[in-house]
DNA sequence: TAAAATTTGTGACTAATAGTCACTTAATGA
DNA sequence: TCATTAAGTGACTATTAGTCACAAATTTTA
């Protein structure tokens, strides 16, 4: 109910109703993903996400508590997708090229999927995390733990190796995250327009080597 | 009119009501950036804007198109006001120096004023852009110019100096600009909420060592 | 100076949209 | 079969950006 049939604590639903209901609520959610492939994505409104799924609005109601959790639910179900997509190439052994793989596998997602990365993106905003329900609002810091863990081992394995310099692994990501985000609202934003830039991935190229390079030149 | 007695093309007001206008005009700006110092700044209403200024709503509209147009003013004054911040330190002569004080006084001047550096940081999104006045629009890529400009000409210098790689002073800045936004990104979401972390102050020497990192650590 | 024109100020009004609610319809179960 | 619950609905409310017809003050013109 309310949102939460497509999170991870997911009972079979058992009556040909309960299906539905769970099906429609992901319709809901496609709908709205559909919607918000645009980039004024910000102005779309339930009614619309409501026309769009061929429900009433007020339906819209009885699955998300607030236009927020529709939000929630579709970034919950992205970042998902992200660690999954990471830990396909969880056997590579060389550290730093597994940290090549974890930043262009970042920038693939959230650039081939737009709609679910813009709203992931909103949904980092402390001021959208203080204000969802208590279940939500874990759900975000076990997946955020998830991501942390995950990178963190790598890095840690990198320190271990003396690729990397040794100093907190929180703090190595935190110069990583900042870059990403910023390029990423950078390309949304349309900053690209310097004319020494092609392209698209020519900017990509000139960022992820500036990560690595910021985690390797820290060392000195 | 409309917005522009705080742009650079000011022309001397002459009579007494011309003054009391352009005096209004300064008072709606300051009573709008005192309520944007609270971190929801984007549920301020222009009534509220309106009030505190201690006039009409309608008054509001006489002065500025739109919300977007006090966004905009707020947003070219804080520039300019950086860039002046920045060419205090003109005279040094130390390029890694002089990279580090553009990095920390850009720092300062947006934690120092949040509220003008939360308004300038939305107006960089390019729909923002896109539906500004094409006077404001160019003033816009005006101190955009500025910008690049000021700190171009300083990692160029880095460059014949032998102590920044040999690369586009346009791709070098595409990683320190990333990696600033995405920090104050970072900053105001809250997301400094890793227990490795003390504090803002040791969030932002990381990531200016970072910075730094990122642009020596591409010499290899 | 008086009248006309212009500038500045105003708050009631309009339009748009998030969220509510009383009601309808359909399914489930006793 | 009938009662209870779940699901669906769109008219309604509240809020807020922006408009507009008018008022007041100032400046210009006669």
């Amino acid at each position: 109910m309310l949102g939460c049939c497509s999170t991870t604590t997911d009972e079979k639903p058992i009556s040909r109703k309960q299906r539905e209901f769970a099906r429609r609520e992901q319709e809901i959610l496609a709908a709205a993903v559909s919607l918000f492939e645009n980039p004024h994505w910000e102005t779309v409104t339930v009614e619309q996400i409501a026309k769009k799924a061929e429900i009433g609005k007020g339906t819209v109601y009885k699955h998300f508590t607030c236009k927020d959790d529709i939000y929630a639910n579709i970034s919950t179900g992205f970042m998902t997708r992200i660690l999954t997509a990471y830990r396909i190439h969880d056997e590579r052994t060389e550290i730093i090229d597994a940290i090549k793989e974890i930043i262009s596998t970042s920038f693939e997602m959230f650039l081939g999927n737009p709609a679910e990365a813009r709203v992931s993106f909103y949904c980092k905003r402390g001021d959208f995390r203080e204000r969802l329900t208590p279940e939500l609002k874990a759900e975000f810091e076990m997946l955020d733990e998830q991501f942390t863990g995950y990178i963190g081992t790598i890095l840690q394995k990198g320190i271990n190796q003396g690729l990397l310099p040794n100093k907190p692994v929180e703090h190595l990501m935190m110069g990583l995250e900042a870059t990403f985000d910023g390029a990423i609202g950078s390309i949304w934003n349309g900053d690209i327009n310097c004319p020494q830039v092609e392209d698209q991935e020519t900017y990509i190229t000139i960022i992820s080597e500036y990560m690595v390079a910021g985690l390797v030149g820290l060392k000195k």
